[in-house]
RNA sequence: GGUUGCGUAGCUCAGCUGGAUAGAGCACCUGCCUUCUAAGCAGGCGGUCCCAGGUUCGAAUCCUGGCGCAAUCACCA
């Protein structure tokens, strides 16, 4: 068993004990012990006051008594105001120490769960390159996938891929005009960047045109429409519905392009799905199962045809679902998209939407949809919701330019990681091909932490000269602590069958020691919350606390063999933590830097 | 205007299923490398936890009301 539920039962015994079955109704409260204080565990016992009638003092003296009487894994207790402090015994931690050191994955599920997941994130538009935005998101969907397996899950990885629509068609028609047959062979550029490069000039000459028309004497809002290069878009959206052979010709020709293109990108990132979806393919099912909810009666139709959902109910506005024109909207590719999903995994145990905040409403919208349809696993349908990433000088918007690349970003942090590096002399001795790839994995955990620390929730900040620091509460701070572990084992590695007994722990040892005693519940709890963010300062904790027992307690110097052979022991499992811990955050840590 | 989320040190963030003297990192200042990687460690400075009420033995945490910021409420995606 867990061993913090062993301990609580054990102190959960002794209250029943002595106070009766109603002292124990609701759960107790027990904690770490706040560092000020001398103990391990803290058992809070105001609310027990009312059935021990006694003060708190004594009612906290009493249990105190009774666990070191009654357990050996109990070593003493003192009792500040009504809260009883624990110290569990030495030997009790050595025995559980041996434990987890002989425990291959200490901390992760041991057994399947069963369950099935799919971890939708990332879900680009097609006609412009990643951005910031999508860093965070997909970093933390990567993340959440990993966190959902090591707690025993199976998942899918997915996206959905926004690869059609008027947005699209945008680039398309400035490439025709514009583009003169430019493709990325032509020009050695990536895919994603050259038909993002005609999004741009598409939104430029759109911007003229509007202007003519306007200093002609229309209103904005008319030159909008009437502006030929829109009007060129909207034709060939209507062929693309069509299937018009050149514009489907064309559009695939671009959408691979940028589909090349992103996975460089991901590639870098060394992140990977295990099923993608295209809303071009959704979409149709979409419509297909709002027309049958119309036919059921779930959805009404208005007078000029267009399809509603009434939510009147529900304190919502009513829902368009498909327009006059019968065109299908976004809420209709999502409806059909979720479908196609549980058609294709029927023993899907609920999808995870990592999908920025500005959404909460539409995904509130999808899901009550989803119920009104009896479909009965619309509840299992989570949206995980993320705060914007602002930077110092506030928004992004990609009409002013202010948009951070993920290639460049990636680019800068990589190279940063070098200089800083070789600054530090610690790239002697390294070939071209590993001075790559150990300031690639530097420069990317730098960006990754930076990005998963923050939870998911919030909206964040972004600094990119603290995304790139090495110092403090970062990344390469805890791959630096993961190097120095690796460095020392190199040097002397700990006794297979040696089992540790009898270690009177320094207390630098000792706060070790309980960092990693949580661990296991450190990794229930982010898949609980599904939150990287928890994992994350978890292992920032942990290096903290190892590298403090790292100063102070010798050992490679350390004349005691007993001694010797716990440190290295428990540096061991560190170091395996870590590069778990790593791992599940979607970070790679260095054998050495 | 309605709805939702957020407001903690100069800055970026933890802590929030109520618990003790509210914690980290950055920045600034002091020490520590002939000793296992100083990308480190030890320490100092720094707080009306937005404001006002309420519940409670106990509130940064829960409730109500303000103030401020953000998102959203599209026949956009």
């Amino acid at each position: 068993m867990y061993f913090l539920n062993q301990i609580s039962e054990t102190i959960s015994n002794a209250v029943y004990s002595l106070f009766g079955d109603e002292a124990i109704a609701k759960p107790l409260v027990i904690e770490q012990t706040k560092k000020v204080f001398v103990g391990d565990f803290t058992l809070v016992v105001f609310p027990l006051l009312k059935f021990s009638k006694k003060k708190p003092e004594e009612t906290a003296d009493l249990i105190g008594d009774y666990l070191v009487n009654n357990s050996s894994n109990f070593s003493s207790f003192n009792v500040v105001k009504g809260f009883l402090n624990i110290q569990l015994s030495h030997s009790y931690w050595g025995e559980l120490i041996n434990n987890w050191c002989i425990d291959e994955s200490f901390g992760i599920a041991k057994k399947e769960s069963g369950r099935l997941y799919m971890v939708e994130y990332s879900s680009p538009n097609t006609n412009k390159p990643l951005h910031l935005g999508h860093l965070r998101n997909i970093f933390l969907g990567d993340s959440v996938a990993n966190i959902l397996k090591a707690n025993g899950h199976k998942v899918v990885k997915t996206q959905i891929i926004n690869d059609r629509g008027i947005h699209i068609c945008k680039s398309m028609v400035a490439w025709l005009k514009f583009a003169n047959d430019e493709s990325p062979e032509s020009n050695q550029l990536k895919g994603d960047h050259l038909v993002g490069k005609y999004y741009v000039e598409f939104d430029k000459a759109y911007k003229e045109e509007i202007q003519v028309l306007v200093n002609e004497g229309l209103d904005v809002e008319k030159a909008k429409l009437e502006a030929p290069i829109f009007k060129s878009a909207q034709d060939m959206l209507l062929k693309w519905e069509k299937g018009d052979v050149e514009v489907r010709a064309l559009w695939s020709k671009m959408n691979n392009w940028v589909y090349s293109g992103f996975e460089k990108t991901y590639n870098k990132m060394g992140v990977e799905f295990d099923k993608l979806y295209y809303e071009s393919d959704t979409y149709s099912l979409g419509k297909l199962v709002v027309e049958s909810g119309l036919d059921s009666g779930t959805f009404y139709q208005k007078e000029d045809k267009s399809i509603w959902c009434d939510l009147s109910k529900d304190k919502m506005d009513d829902k368009l679902l498909l327009r006059s024109d019968g065109t299908s909207v976004y809420m209709t590719q999502d409806i059909g998209t979720a479908v196609q999903r549980y058609e294709d995994y029927p023993g899907l145990s609920g999808i995870v939407y990592t999908v920025g905040n500005e959404q909460n409403h539409h995904f509130k919208v999808l899901f009550k949809l989803l119920s009104k349809l009896d479909y009965s696993w619309s509840d299992e349908c989570y949206h995980l919701s993320y705060g914007m990433v602002e930077l110092p000088e506030g928004k992004m918007k990609s009409r002013e330019g202010t948009v951070v690349d993920a290639d460049d970003l990636m680019d800068a942090v990589i190279n940063e990681a070098k200089l800083l590096t070789n600054e530090r002399g610690h790239l002697e001795g390294l070939s071209e091909d590993e001075i790559e790839s150990l300031c690639t994995k530097i420069g990317l955990s730098g960006l990754k932490y930076y990005l998963l620390k923050v939870d998911p929730k919030r909206k964040m900040m972004f600094d990119p000269k603290e995304s790139i620091d090495l110092n403090g509460h970062t990344g390469p701070f805890i791959q630096y602590g993961y190097a120095r572990i690796k460095s020392l084992l190199n040097k002397k590695k700990s006794t297979k069958d040696f089992i540790v007994k009898d270690v009177e722990f320094k207390s630098q040892e000792l706060e070790l020691i309980k960092s990693i005693s949580i661990f296991p519940e450190i990794i229930r709890q982010s898949s609980q919350e599904l939150s990287p963010a928890i994992l994350a300062n978890y292992l920032f904790s942990l290096v903290k606390a190892y590298n403090s027992f790292y100063q102070s307690c010798p050992i490679l110097k350390e004349e005691d063999e007993n001694i010797v052979e716990f440190r290295l022991k428990v540096s061991d499992l560190t170091s395996r933590i870590i590069k778990k811990g790593m791992f599940i955050l979607g970070i790679k840590v260095p054998e050495r830097m």
